[in-house]
DNA sequence: CATTTCCGTTAGTCGTGACTTACGGTAAGC
DNA sequence: GCTTACCGTAAGTCACGACTAACGGAAATG
């Protein structure tokens, strides 16, 4: 269920971009915040989201934090997209076609 | 640069949970907004957004239409999530850290 | 210490979108 | 033709979250 919570992280265009410069490599804040159009402050919340869902680690080093990518909360996500490819689909597809139409024909007991 | 708007589209619990349903197989309105907490209506629009956003299809079958999931708008965000997989993004990483760490203890310009 | 740099948090504003109710339109059955 | 099922669209309400400005704390610098 942590995929939902991916996908509705990552559906900012800001948070993303944010996460795809964290792609090149570890940065600081205000590294990831330059060059951005919103203040530096924004891209912290946009970090803490990101780390709250796991799609982002936190490394302090000194008086710095040092951001990165983390790869596992990207894998659920990957794993619930590759739900839709099973092969084994294309025969539950027609399966379930007939499954609600002979609902409405007649016999509503069709199941399983 | 559409696997954005799929991110977005998806990210929606409710749109979400009519996607999924429509993995197992093509399905009309009715049936899919029954048993959801929400009115057809509602869900007649998630509809319109995912066909607009390329990952869902609509074929009319007399009175009703039919939708049905469109694989090839989840490729393209598939392939996003798989470009933070590559390796050479590793050799990447410790380039680009060693990258702004000597940025900040060797050279005295800063602040352009 | 005092200062500077780097950063997270808070308070508050404002636009966006998800939802329901109501309506109009189209194909099939009596 | 009239009715019934099925569906998309319009109008309007309301909550959520993205953002800025201001603040406070911690580590290096001198």
């Amino acid at each position: 269920m942590a995929y939902g919570n991916a996908l509705a992280v990552l559906a900012d265009p800001t948070r993303r971009e944010v996460f795809e410069r964290l792609r090149g490599g570890p940065r600081p804040v205000n590294v990831l915040a330059a060059g951005l159009p919103v203040s530096r402050p924004a891209v912290s919340q946009h970090l803490k989201v990101l780390k709250d869902a796991g799609l982002v680690e936190e490394r302090s080093e000194g008086v710095r934090r040092i951001y990165s990518v983390r790869r596992e909360g990207l894998a659920e996500l990957r794993a619930w997209l590759d739900s839709f490819w099973g092969d084994a689909l294309d025969a539950f597809k027609l399966e379930a076609e007939n499954s609600y139409k002979s609902q409405e024909s007649k016999n509503p007991e069709r199941k399983k």
